[in-house]
DNA sequence: GTCTATAGCAAGATAGAC
DNA sequence: GTCTATCTTGCTATAGAC
């Protein structure tokens, strides 16, 4: 009996944390829109119908907020590519659904990933601490696609990787909605570098 | 006799301006290392020993003095590079000679250069209209140079420069002094374009 | 949990003495 | 030209009522 009281009473408990998922989104919105150090708490917080000191409930400061953008950001993407990475069965078709995935959310997937790619605050150093592992664990995924491609001798992975991984990201500052798609982005870079695979 | 005594007064006046020179220098660090939103007007004027109120005298707004950071860079890295591809003597030699350039300045060649790359505000549409016209004229010359390029059949231009441009100015996020120098990456990522190079 | 109110501070910019 | 002093505004963060 009593535990049936005590079941009842935990499952009619109100959630804990209901507006914490929109405030990550309005504060990915605004870090998106005017960069970290130029959003202000207080917008952050009316974009989510907050004011600005019911915050504080949930995070603690504004670099907390940060720090939760670029963890759900990084999710996110790792989750995109991991799916579309699993579709493909050789080398090649792996490296190129990694890349369109990559693009699709860092173009069209909306705020968080494209604060994680441009926002990594200059000054404070504990927050860069906190984030450049984060960015690390994610580019592993690629320097090991980058591995696993048959390539002619003499082409150098890490410069290929570079390469590739560095114009992905720069796309951000030229890609326009209604051009290519991320998906012919990545095939036009690939074809671009097709000629660097052995024969087989 | 006037006109002597008024030439005199002329030549003996003293220079104007002296002082912008280092005023820009000082801001070009600050936007660099703290980034513009975060960079404040008292830090740069210290940067070049000043008060923060004698600053006004040069530049009338902190958005002044980025542009006027930016024009200065964008000035710097065009002598660089048109002085490089004088000196060359074919398609690929001219791409590799930019190429080097563009990186020699942007990762060894100061703070000016790294500003221009890196710092677009993200609000403040007036000062991107002024910013934005000053990139494209000096990234046309980078287009030139790949249109000039003899390709096989069915290489994309626009991507190879893409692909390329991009690469070069997301290596700030990883470059490091000591590792490969700016002409070796420059001739690395060639050397993994060159057989797009057409037979002759 | 969310509010109002505000502490405490730093920012960009201006005024006027020198 | 450069200074000091200050205006005005906006910021992050906190305190305490409800």
């Amino acid at each position: 009996m009593m535990a049936i009281v005590s079941d009842i009473k935990t499952e009619a408990a109100p959630r804990r944390d209901n507006r914490r998922p929109q405030l990550l989104d309005a504060a990915a919105r605004s870090f998106r829109e005017q960069g970290y150090a130029a959003a202000s708490m207080r917008d952050i917080a009316a974009g989510a119908d907050m004011k600005a000191g019911s915050m504080y409930y949930y995070f603690a400061s504004k670099a907390d907020l940060l720090i939760a953008v670029h963890e759900e950001g990084i999710r996110r993407i790792s989750a995109a590519v991991d799916d579309a990475v699993a579709l493909a069965d050789n080398p090649w078709a792996r490296l190129h659904a990694a890349m369109s995935a990559h693009l699709s959310v860092l173009l069209d997937g909306g705020d968080y990933a494209q604060v994680v790619i441009r926002e990594l605050p200059l000054d404070e150093q504990a927050v860069r601490e906190r984030l450049v592992p984060l960015r690390d664990e994610y580019e592993a995924r690629f320097a090991q696609l980058f591995d696993d491609l048959p390539l002619i001798d003499g082409a150098s992975r890490r410069h290929l990787r570079l390469l590739v991984f560095g114009a992905l990201n720069w796309s951000q500052t030229w890609y326009r909605v209604g051009g290519d798609t991320p998906a012919e982005i990545a095939g036009a870079f690939l074809d671009l570098l097709k000629p660097l695979a052995a024969k087989s």
